[in-house]
DNA sequence: GTTAGCACTCTGCATTTGCGAGTGCCAGAA
DNA sequence: TTCTGGCACTCGCAAATGCAGAGTGCTAAC
């Protein structure tokens, strides 16, 4: 297939490729002439485009989409890259610290912008609560949940509480949910709110409270970027204008989780050339992503973000060993 | 002061300024003819240069310099962007929260890029520590300091705990030392272990190596950014290699740790002007910091980066009193 | 179906040209 | 002495021009 060599040429050199370059360098034993026919159709089913009259063509964010799912053969990964990914993974204590280390990696790898979400758990353990009083009627409760994460708040309570009190509604709490999902503990707690109301009533409230912030929190969540500059290399980001807007949108987060968020539900690799994206800060983008998973179950996605003329049959299987690395690092711990 | 009326000019709208446009514009009742002959003073002293022969003069570093620190007259905030600062950061619960808003109302009322730095307190008052078994020979732990400012590691211990004792040495830990500050904790620590080594040896041992860790994350801070994006406006960016360079140094930090770190220990306003700063990627920038403080004990720094063609007269005082302000929200809790 | 050839179009680049803004300097006025 | 007007000069910028190169579409022949 033509449109192949026309997609290969263009990622190594960024210039519009016409039908002279290609015939000498395709392999393929056809004239300039003919290649010009071919052309002139892959244009008319829209994979290819003129930039102007007399250049030669560029692929479309369609034609990018049939060479990747059809015509590409993607490059095994460099074993020592892997190497160093494992390394580096496998040597970092905190999860925080393993996300943004696995940003770190894709983007030097890759050169291009490294994205990881967060993990987020379906199923939140309580391993262990404790309440502390700060001034009065101020709280800071303190989550361990997931065997080492540890969440804390403060919370406004409706009156004081002794550190007694405190205690005793940390230790039934304790000894009543260790083990249990937060949802779980939710509503057995609901539960047992309506039957007896003690004094401790108004505090479980807000107990509660904070669980659903936790798990609301789990929601809506966040990734690590790392190597944004990287994309500042690029001809094709030249133009200030798109970069400001492609950086505010860096810092938005919303809309780029929106994109990340799809990937996430769709098991395997994701790959959004350009548009379709849906998003016009990232037209002149591609973006690959893999989730990455504990126990079976995705908890996050991974990937890179580069322009649409990105080397995918390096890309590719870069991002994918990242995810698995990744999902076994996690697993350690 | 004929400088002042440049740089003003010059700040207003990026040209270089020429003779005419100062003698109608400047108030003074003079020639172009007389300008002229000033400028030309003002060039054999390096307070301005022409960028090549026939365009006006812009003002040098240590023009800007001369013009901030003697003939500026700065412009009272507007009473509504304080309130809204003060409203913004009043509003704002965690520590952390508070400084990544500091950063972005200074980002947004100057348009230029807000950086606070993490306040890093001397003192740090140990409230609460908590040990948590995990697996077999690590355990978490829970440091509470400074009021609601929760720490956590986990440790590799020498040999397992049960978890009464990791909680007897909790306990212990929690009677002799809370209020404290870890300093002092340390020594003390170090003092009574010498004398009766009991079975916790150990366990204390790793849980003065964690403080250790704590007092030395203290040192090595770090600062929230905001608003980079603005800084792509300004003309003088437009260079994409610079603002590459530029950028970064905001990701590796420690060059502008560095710089930050300077005006930490200067107590009141600094402001650093194009190359003065000593680091090539800011040579186009200016730097505006203030300190800010918590019971009149200097925690960290605010400020704005931006063009050294920034608007100083009504930066300045921004920056001052959001660096009041966030002072005083510091203080609530 | 493929090829060669031809006319045409468009870009990129360098060169030229003119204009305007601004300077330096000198001689004369206040 | 200090300021001003005038004049020649220098540059940079922008528009205009011309040219070479790359690439196309089309048609006619193999």
């Amino acid at each position: 297939m033509l449109l192949k060599f026309l997609v290969e040429r263009y990622i190594r050199d960024g210039q519009p490729v016409g039908s002279r370059t290609l015939a000498k360098d395709s392999g393929l034993d056809l004239s300039p002439a003919t290649i010009r026919n071919v052309m002139a159709d892959l244009e008319e089913l829209g994979l290819v485009r003129s930039p102007h009259t007399s250049a030669g063509r560029i692929p479309t964010a369609k034609g990018y989409r049939i060479f990747v799912d059809s015509l590409l053969t993607v490059k095994p990964v460099q074993s020592r890259e892997v190497e160093s990914i494992r390394q580096k993974l496998v040597a970092t204590g905190s999860t925080e610290n393993l996300i943004s280390h696995a940003s770190d990696m894709l983007s030097h790898i890759t050169a291009l912008a490294g994205v990881v979400t967060l993990p987020r758990r379906e199923r939140v353990r309580l391993q262990h609560i404790e309440f502390l009083p700060l001034a009065s009627r101020r709280v800071l409760v303190i989550l361990v949940v997931n065997g080492q994460e540890v969440q804390n708040r403060v919370i406004d309570t409706e009156r004081e509480y002794s550190l007694s009190e405190l205690q005793r509604a940390a230790n039934y709490l304790n000894s009543e949910f260790a083990g249990l999902e937060l949802q779980e503990m939710r509503s057995r707690l609901l539960e047992s709110m309506q039957q007896a109301r003690d004094a401790m009533q108004h505090l479980m409230q807000d107990a509660m409270r904070i669980t659903d912030q936790i798990l609301d929190q789990q929601r809506d969540d966040d990734y690590v970027l790392a190597g944004q500059t990287n994309l500042m290399n690029y001809a094709e980001m030249c133009d200030i204008d798109k970069l400001r807007s492609l950086f505010n949108a860096f810092n938005t987060k919303r809309d780029i989780l929106h994109i990340l968020d799809q990937s996430i539900h769709a098991e395997g690799m994701q790959i959004f050339i350009g548009e379709e994206s849906g998003y016009e800060v990232l037209d002149a983008c591609s973006l690959v992503t893999a989730p990455y998973k504990v126990d079976d179950e995705v908890i996050g996605v991974l990937g890179v973000i580069g322009p649409t003329r990105m080397a995918y049959d390096r890309v590719i299987p870069i991002v994918d060993v990242t995810a698995k690395v990744l999902s076994a690092a996690l697993r350690q711990d």
